[in-house]
DNA sequence: AGCCCGACCGAACGATCGTTCAGACGGAGG
DNA sequence: CCTCCGTCTGAACGATCGTTCGGTCGGGCT
């Protein structure tokens, strides 16, 4: 076994363990043993059970920035970019369902310092999404106002991209196309500061 | 003190604490410090530990139902139904901050049969929001797309409900116009079968 | 051959967990 | 007066947790 392939499936089994039980509920044992190792072999390749979440973590997000930034670089229009941000959350919770789910759930369980790191990782993350929405107003919306508008969409991808809507690589991307229209055309015509009632073309007068 | 007066004290202090350590790490020791009783004093009312979880679910979760139907059945339009439903969510996250953050975080934990029952309360909020969408709808969508635009839709409430966004009921009732008036616009607006790419009426031209 | 060192294991450490039990206290009813 | 009962407690139980330590094994180096 080359060297580096046990540290991997250490890492692997330690997302698939604590994906599934959560983080305190993931008892080192069991990582051990889905690893294939005795317990005092596991602390062998780790210092302590900190360090698997973190490994975990950074590593699911850095995966998740370069497929971001990958496939938004790629888009020529800022619908495009907000498509492609769309396409790429959801297709990553369909490849890493594990992982977005610990990413979503476990990421306030870390201690200092490497709390800190992590949560870096993910407002870089929601930076990315406020990027590609002011790109896209139209209504001169303010900071905190696209920045709560991120806050919604990624609130949509993440909603259902825990839950098993995700059966295949087609419905991530049939549900992207679904997201992206519906988001996008609340968003282009939303008057987002005043409140607004309704939509003003409902054919309902009044 | 009133008899019962205690059992309150309990709820609300495992409310508070869940919410605060998550239903693993808050301990039942420090369940019963909150709530001013020595840990086999909490036991005097408490038979296990599960049952505390369940009674912050149960109770938790008919409010926000009853809230639910209260202001629903004011309003008079599908527009204003589902404006209130939003409204109903905001404001119950606001008011209960911790009880929505255990409803969204620590709902799977309880073992059987308290999770089935649960879990039928849940489903019964959702299968709320799928009534006022369907008598929204405008394109034909089938059960299937309602229920996943519903949860769309409670992604987008519980992603802002849990982070501090909500500093004052004020803000609830903000929030609460600016996301009903996007997701209505988007929800009307979009075609939601098609892979639709983007706005057609965005002023560029393919 | 002798040696070293990384890989790995069995067994144990102290801490904390949920839960239980025998009993103390105090007021109500006889 | 005594008794009963609901309320509440200190102290302990066994289980499981994260972590550590002493030691074994085997292959590469000299």
């Amino acid at each position: 076994m080359a060297i580096g392939e046990r540290y991997e499936g250490i890492v692997s089994a330690a997302c698939s363990v604590i994906a599934r039980r959560g983080y305190h509920q993931a008892s080192t044992r069991e990582i051990a043993r889905a690893a294939g190792l005795s317990l005092a072999g596991l602390y062998h390749y780790v210092g302590e059970k900190d360090e698997l979440l973190f490994l975990v973590l950074d590593r699911s997000l850095d995966r998740l920035l370069g497929d971001l930034d990958r496939n938004v670089a790629e888009a020529r229009t800022p619908e495009d970019r907000l498509l492609a941000l769309i396409r790429t959350h959801l297709e990553f919770g369909f490849h890493h369902a594990h992982a977005l789910r610990i990413i979503n759930r476990d990421h306030e369980l870390l201690p200092e310092p490497r709390r800190a790191e992590i949560a870096a990782k993910r407002q870089a993350y929601l930076q990315r999404g406020q990027a590609v929405l002011r790109a896209l107003d139209r209504h001169g919306r303010t900071d905190p106002e696209l920045f709560s508008a991120t806050n919604l969409l990624l609130g949509m991808l993440n909603g259902i991209a825990i839950r098993p809507f995700l059966r295949s690589a087609a419905d991530a991307r049939a549900l992207a196309a679904e997201v992206g229209g519906l988001f996008l055309h609340g968003f282009l015509a939303a008057s987002a500061r005043a409140g607004c009632r309704a939509a003003p073309a409902l054919g309902r007068p009044a």
